[in-house]
DNA sequence: TTATTTAATTGGCAAAGTAGAATTAAATCC
DNA sequence: GGATTTAATTCTACTTTGCCAATTAAATAA
């Protein structure tokens, strides 16, 4: 396993879980992706991609007190830690110095 | 299939195709990417990506003619088109507008 | 017409992406 | 405490991407 790159989606929802701060865990990672962008994934994609990012040592999860209203089991809470912000920020910077040799007309459109 | 999205390692391929413009082929891009990043792909892994991209509409191939040189099997080249920029614009200005939603605090390292 | 050079193709396995079904756990009502 | 409700996680299985070794193909020089 050389296990330690982003994938695109596994970089998505890192983000994710650092603008959620202190309130990141399964659920609210799939609403906040499907507020921001044009996606909808299921839960259990978030689950699944929520554990290789914890596998990889990007994020750390602690247990979450209940919850206020009628039911429901515990959150699994994640927060983004030093590595995490680290990988993000090499993949973006990676992503920026290639833009920036991308041709002029090629650029004319950008957002 | 739902085939219109774009891994990491397609974005990045992508973005070299449209780097060298006229100039894009297996080794050319090959080459182009270890030298912007810390990666080095083999040939093949540039040629199978290079395939995806084509079957999902972002790039074009075309046979070039024979190198100058010495000998050689012609060049497969390849061109970024206006779907593949298009592509790569989403892609840029989602993440971006997650960037900006990362509270301060996350930021300060920012390269 | 064979050797050499340069490049593309093939085939196959590992990792990441995806979602439905099954399960677990907490809260409260009786 | 047991039953019920609700929220969330884990399990299982499949598809798509990422990755490379080995092979094949085309061009030209000798």
């Amino acid at each position: 396993m050389k296990g330690t790159h982003l994938g695109e989606f596994e970089e998505l929802v890192l983000l994710t879980v650092g603008i959620l701060q202190g309130e990141a865990y399964g659920i609210t990672v799939m609403d906040e992706i499907e507020k921001h962008t044009d996606r909808k994934p299921s839960v259990s994609t978030i689950h699944s991609t929520l554990n290789r990012l914890e596998k990889k040592g990007f994020i750390e999860s602690y247990k979450g007190g209940a919850s206020a209203t009628r039911g429901g089991r515990s959150k699994r809470l994640y927060r983004l830690n030093a590595e995490g912000q680290a990988a993000l920020q090499k993949a973006r910077s990676q992503r920026e110095r290639l833009w920036n040799l991308l041709p002029d007309t090629l650029l004319k459109y950008a957002f």
